[in-house]
RNA sequence: GCGGUCAUCGUCUAUCGGUUAAGACACCGGUUUGUGGUACCGGGAAGCAGAGUUCAAUUCUCUGUGGCCGCCCCA
């Protein structure tokens, strides 16, 4: 009997599903690698936000945003074809239109595609942009990586000097540590300029031929392409191949070694945790002379990189400026809550309500709806449980809430013009009139309140 | 793109080739009608999808999908 209704009842299921599986199967998901951010979460996205503009500010950067689509190609200039990123991450779409379009896959190209289109080469130097917002690329999702993720990014143009590149590595440092994040490391590296890079690749390229049979499938392939990825390859062969290769450092021109000289220079007086990394070398194509990277994690000797940036002289003219140099960074959003999580870095809390207000009775109701809108433009954060029939309930959702006051107003009062005030510690009511309700409430949040809830830190 | 691993209420977990699929937390409601934290009572809520094996599958197999981990790459 049971098997039978059973099955009679998964057969009615089944048909209902299978009508709407024609139509098509609504996933009660996002696609693979997107999520969504929760209510519970936002506290550290708050903190990111409001951290990351103050710092914007306060070292002279305007905000900008950009469209998260551009045209493809913008990327397969700008950060180049051979790379990762373009080659096979991309959204790539065409619009009915027909426009080849993708989704940003990073936030600098279509910054400096702004740039361009917009004159800003007019603007007193160096022109300090900031700018935030989700980018995507098509990889394989696991911990802290998403197909939709989110950067920061500050970018300085107009300005070649190698001051420059430390202030904004100093920035990142900045952002990092101002989110409670101790532990910061930055790796840096020279890759040299359009001339010195072309002689040290050909100098590598000679010797990573000698050792050819030494190195992995991969890398054998990374040669031809892009041979400097071959330094960070993590197959121990390669990187012993990579360790006794030329060096970047050691190859520079007059003035890229200069401007690193200097860089340094500037760093030790900033005295930021920096190393030098000759291995450090980027999977982006337009970076040139400075590139480096954010790392955080310490303990156990799990690192991850936060994010990294470089110096991209040549991009603005690649697509079609005029000749400005350029350095920026950005930073994963997603990345900086797991490691503040990772080291209980505490999250902005914005302000809770300290004062509930719960109605009886239908005329109670309909008042209370408008004295909570007075309490709001008086500045007194409030809550409610209007769908609540039974003051029961509403106090039990006051109290879970943790106000101090309760506001009770019910039919009585409606009628008399007058509110209940229930203190939530002492639980000592005063009726008071309505008129002067806002005034009593706001003297007694200011004076009664030794009974504060802290942040627990939480999560 | 490759490899591994996992998949039961909102969450955490249990059980089972045939069961009303159980519990905890959370949520909603009630304990005599206008008063909260405890207690008691009650309620809603799940087998990722598809195919196969079987008299019978949530359970076994396969595929898909998704999570996590490693590689690659990066943020």
């Amino acid at each position: 009997m049971a098997k039978i209704a059973k099955k009679i009842k998964k057969m009615v299921k089944n048909k209902g599903k299978k009508a709407e599986a024609q139509k098509e199967p609504l996933l009660l998901q996002p696609p693979r690698g997107m999520k969504d951010i929760l209510p519970e979460d936002q506290p550290y996205w708050d903190h990111i936000r409001r951290t990351t503009e103050r710092l914007s500010r306060e070292y002279g950067f305007m905000r900008i945003d950009t469209p998260l689509v551009e045209f493809s190609n913008l990327f397969a200039r700008g950060v180049g074809e051979g790379t990762d990123i373009v080659e096979k991450e991309m959204y790539n779409f065409v619009t009915k239109g027909g426009d080849k379009v993708a989704l940003r896959p990073e936030m600098t190209a279509g910054i400096a595609r702004a740039y361009i289109q917009h004159g800003m080469n007019v603007l007193p130097k160096p022109i300090k942009l900031f700018s935030t917002g989700p980018v995507y690329r098509y990889d394989r999702p696991q911990e802290g990586r998403y197909r939709e993720f989110h950067q920061v990014n500050y970018d300085v143009f107009g300005e070649q000097d190698a001051i420059l590149d430390a202030q904004v590595i100093q920035v990142a440092a900045r952002v990092v540590q101002s989110l409670g994040i101790k532990s910061v490391q930055i790796q840096v590296n020279s890759i040299g300029c359009a001339t010195c890079r072309k002689e040290y690749k050909d100098l590598l390229v000679n010797y990573l031929e000698s050792k050819k049979q030494k190195l992995c499938a991969d890398c054998k392939n990374r040669m031809e392409h892009n041979p400097l990825r071959v330094l960070d390859c993590k197959e121990d062969k390669c990187s012993q191949v990579a360790a006794t290769a030329p060096q970047s450092v050691d190859h520079l021109c007059d003035e890229c070694r200069i401007h690193f000289k200097c860089l340094l220079e500037y760093l030790d007086e900033l005295e930021l945790p920096y190393v030098i990394n000759p291995q450090l070398v980027r999977g982006l194509d337009y970076y040139s002379k400075t590139v480096f990277e954010v790392w955080s994690g310490d303990e156990e000797g799990r690192k991850s990189a936060l994010g990294g940036g470089g110096r991209y002289d040549g991009l603005i003219k690649m697509l079609g400026g005029e000749q400005a140099p350029a350095i920026g960074f950005g930073l994963g959003v997603e990345r900086l809550i797991i490691e503040m999580k990772r080291v209980q870095a505490k999250p902005y809390r914005a302000p809770k309500p300290r004062v509930f207000l719960a109605q009886l009775g239908d005329l109670a109701k309909k008042k209370s709806l408008k004295l909570f809108s007075e309490l709001e433009k008086n500045g007194i954060l409030t809550a409610e449980s209007f769908g609540r029939g039974s003051l029961k309930s509403q106090l039990r959702v006051a109290d879970k809430i943790g106000v101090e006051l309760t506001l009770i107003l019910g039919q009585k009062e409606a009628l008399d013009k007058t509110v209940i005030i229930k203190n939530m510690v002492s639980g000592v009511q005063e009726i008071v009139s309505t008129e002067k309700l806002v005034d009593l409430v706001k003297k007694k949040l200011k004076t009664d309140n030794v009974v504060t809830y802290h942040d627990n830190g939480s999560h």
